[in-house]
DNA sequence: CGATAATCTGACCGATTGGACAGGTTTGTT
DNA sequence: AACAAACCTGTCCAATCGGTCAGATTATCG
């Protein structure tokens, strides 16, 4: 049973669901916080305000813990691009990738730093995920991308690439904030952040697609 | 006498400058692949083949070998874009930023990989380095592209943006390594690896500046 | 050679960790 | 009311952590 639907049943269930998630968001938050060795489940304990052993009670055990935040997590992606096809604008579904992208980053900066640990530590845990969602739903936006530049409708780019720029320059923003902030003398993102930013980014891929904005064709670029 | 240490060692400096390199990269590879709280002393030591009480001999503490280790590598970027000037064309300067930055992830990669474990963890050992000497080298290079804006060199970008777009998508072939290699569905780099995603990026960058390839000026695309 | 300093390490320590578990409390059912 | 099942937690524990230190070993030098 996911979380999220646990949540919206009633009864006992419900109580249940709510105590779950009510430890799950204190340990995104220590475990994006500390990395997975330097989070104790004493500090998550305590940041939902139960007592250690009732984490256990729930999860079991901290990797399991960690597991349940980490695959949660992974939902929040789910549905990107879900539905695209090679019968779409090129343009527009791009910008609408990064845009909502870069949103989540934004609106779940934790979220995207402990996907960012946990990579970076090889994917102990996410290493299946790595090579079975994850890989299929690679492959089909790759190959969507492969038939827009069949039809002549992009510049043919290598679609893997794109993905990876698209998925590394919207991703900076959580993880590196830190240094952001600090290289640009900001003590916050301010509320304009991150249409600037988005601004930025969809004209730049564009750009390298050979695409304009507001879903101007490839043709007219290419033979104008 | 222990023949090993009696050839290798010219001097009594030279023997304590060879000792400390070992530990200092065996220290790099365990704060790189378990993270600052994952990497014990112990662990440490056995990869640097020496007694845990050994590294305490010439670092001290956990954190200040941590910070040697981190040092190191600040200088490895240190000459990144080190004598750029307005007067330098932007093309050929983005170009070799590029493909230098990108050259040192895949040469370096756990040390590009515990930067940004650093990073994530908010910065606690490099915050002053980050609103220091590094704050420092981004305000130098920011008002580099505004001056070539500005004379018309190339197309009107926002000067931070441009950079972090290059750092970001460098950085993200050694820290997200593994998450590239299982989507791409391949168990390492191939050697062309560096040279096919160094020439898209460079593509991707100068366009979005409105520049080609080749030292070709601005205007010629601007006016043409 | 003798002595002073530098180098090295096995053994140990207090603190913290993830986890187990007995036993108490609440809830649901008949 | 009686019983069982689920829920909850104070307390304890073995393992591991970073770090210390006495004392052995080696190098340096007058």
């Amino acid at each position: 049973m996911s979380t999220a639907s646990a949540v919206r049943a009633r009864g006992p269930a419900k109580d249940r669901a709510r105590k779950r998630a009510v430890i799950l968001e204190a340990a995104e938050a220590e475990f994006a916080d500390a990395g997975y060795q330097g989070a104790s489940m004493q500090a998550i304990a305590d940041r939902a305000g139960v007592p250690k052993a009732n984490v256990h009670y729930y999860f079991g055990s901290k990797e399991q813990l960690y597991r349940q935040v980490l695959e949660d997590i992974l939902g929040l992606w789910n549905d990107f691009l879900s539905d695209v096809t090679p019968a779409d604008d090129p343009a527009l579904v791009l910008e609408g990738f990064v845009r909502q992208k870069l949103h989540l980053a934004f609106e779940r900066p934790r979220a995207s730093r402990l996907f960012a640990q946990e990579i970076l530590r090889g994917a102990p845990v996410l290493a299946p995920h790595l090579e079975g969602d994850m890989r299929r739903w690679f492959a089909s936006k790759t190959r969507i991308v492969e038939a827009w530049i069949e039809a002549g409708r992009m510049a043919p780019v290598e679609p893997d690439l794109l993905l990876f720029t698209i998925w590394s320059t919207t991703q900076h923003y959580a993880d590196f904030e830190v240094q952001v902030l600090a290289l640009t003398e900001k003590p916050r993102y301010d509320d304009t952040a991150v249409e600037r930013i988005a601004d930025f980014l969809v004209d730049l891929v564009l750009s390298g697609c050979g695409l304009e904005r507001a879903g101007v064709p490839f043709e007219r670029i290419a033979h104008g």
